[in-house]
DNA sequence: ATAATTCATCGTAATATTGCAATGAAACAA
DNA sequence: TTGTTTCATTGCAATATTACGATGAATTAT
């Protein structure tokens, strides 16, 4: 349906399936990098930077935004986006401990 | 139009983007997480671990099979399933070095 | 005041994702 | 053979995502 059946899941399965999804789209990821490489706010050229429509990466922002990542502060008639930094932290936290799973190889299987 | 515009981003962004995609739903999360946890391969008992019908189950294995993550033995009359442990460092790498990124805390703007 | 700039929001179209019942295919047991 | 088990596939309905034109709101310049 279309529609993810959250509430069978734990909390920190539904937090890693939502970064995971920020991340989903190669835009959000294009925005992210060029927010760090830039190390700096950034204010209005990342729709030049990519090659989306105005509203599109207007979105892909707000998504971003929604979930913290990243942070908007208006300045004069444009608008400053920078990473934030307390919230990525977390994130790679969350994140790194799903992905540093390891196997002890037991190699009794496939 | 619901259709990612992959063509103008970099190789490395839309890997990222599809490694994140393959976690971006609880799970799948939830189907890798377990099979970290029993650290062997597992035979037909992730639909009684998980909540989902057996359809949905074979669904999202069939993704994580296809991005390589994950193998699928056939068994007799049941399937094996089990992390495939370079497929895994490799996406660990492309997605660590995306996640690692750092802010050098220049801190002259937000 | 008028115009220009910048970004957000709305509305809409196209496509993707999720979930499951029904069914199919393959291996095994009786 | 006939049935059983296990998993994949098909087909569909419901919802989500992506993209962008048009428009709106706010600020600044003239």
């Amino acid at each position: 349906m279309g529609l993810a059946k959250t509430e069978m899941f734990t909390d920190n399965q539904n937090e890693i399936a939502l970064f995971a999804k920020a991340f989903g789209h190669p835009a959000r990821v294009a925005i992210l990098q060029h927010l760090f490489k830039i190390n700096s706010c950034v204010c209005g050229d990342l729709v030049n930077e990519i090659g989306l429509a105005q509203p599109t990466i207007s979105q892909h922002l707000k998504e971003l935004k929604n979930l913290g990542l990243i942070k908007g502060d208006v300045e004069g008639t444009s608008v400053c986006y920078c990473i934030n930094d307390a919230s990525w932290s977390k994130m790679k936290r969350v994140m790194s401990e799903f992905l540093d799973q390891d196997l002890t190889k037991n190699g009794d299987c496939c």
